[in-house]
DNA sequence: TCCCGGCGGTTCGAATTTGAACAAACCTGA
DNA sequence: TCAGGTTTGTTCAAATTCGAACCGCCGGGA
């Protein structure tokens, strides 16, 4: 085992600060779209991804490998907004075992809705508090921390 | 309602980045610490506030205003770790209803031996893949938004 | 002294998350 | 054609999370 090499004080604030933001940023998002709009943080990523697909459908696994969550979680999220009505499920025809999720009218409709209060709060807590030289250090440092991440199994 | 400013194209690589990089390290970070420790990342966080204050012990309202969840969420991980021996809880002499915890010698022991691999993990996820200067602009301007969005309770 | 609003922590129930185990279908090479 | 390893999505139990309700206690003012 080699020598740990701790933090020093310059590393130290800039961890502190990530978590630290991290944190709270995400608390905040939940808080706001479900008092707005009743979907959670991970629910409203999900028609996000939807919406931006070709055909307004994903498979299930390319879904969760964006980022969200594990398999079973993603399992667990799309089955209750298709009791909710926003996303529906559809087998794949060239693939019996695949399961495209589809972004229904409603789920579309939903999203325009809660769109604009999730950007106001996306400036107020991150994009406007920042200079447009520190969001683009922003951009490409943490840009490079997930494409590093990006991959790993979870 | 006003209308909506989207987030430009700078902007949203900002945020994008930033979401994929906190969900994405914090993931990782979860699943190194339970592996090598068996210990989640709340609870090394709690171990390290305790290890840091004076006494080794710190109210529960001053623990779970530091961020870590709600002061449920923090009821229940302290009452876990009590299980464990990492930590005691102590009643306050000078206010009946207060309740400090305490960090044991066993949680003190546990933090040292879990503290390298953690380290190790954070320089391979963010630090060492950022550059000094970017390093700081993390500092600065997280460090900003943490400081904003601090002090409104969950 | 007594009353009342607020604070500090816990308890409760409901929702969500995760990893492991599973079943079925796919695909490659012999 | 077939075996074997891999991929896909779901199910399951267990752990964790949150917010709301709650209880007892503190402190200030009448």
């Amino acid at each position: 085992m080699a020598e740990t090499r701790w933090l020093n004080d310059r590393e130290m604030r800039a961890w502190d600060g990530f978590l630290a933001a991290s944190a709270l940023v995400n608390r905040r998002l939940d808080q706001q779209l479900k008092d707005d709009s009743g979907l959670s943080h991970p629910q409203y990523e999900i028609l996000v991804r939807l919406a931006a697909a070709p055909g307004r459908e994903l498979r299930m696994t390319e879904l969760a490998n964006g980022l969200i969550n594990s398999k079973s979680g993603l399992t667990y999220q799309v089955t209750q907004m298709e009791k909710a009505g926003l996303v529906r499920r559809r087998s794949c025809p060239s693939d019996v075992r695949g399961v495209f999720a589809v972004l229904t009218n409603a789920g579309s409709a939903r999203l325009e809705e809660a769109a604009p209060g999730h950007v106001a709060t996306v400036r107020e807590v991150l994009v406007d508090v920042l200079t447009p030289e520190q969001l683009d250090v922003l951009a490409e440092g943490l840009g490079e921390v997930g494409r590093r991440l990006r991959g790993r199994t979870g």
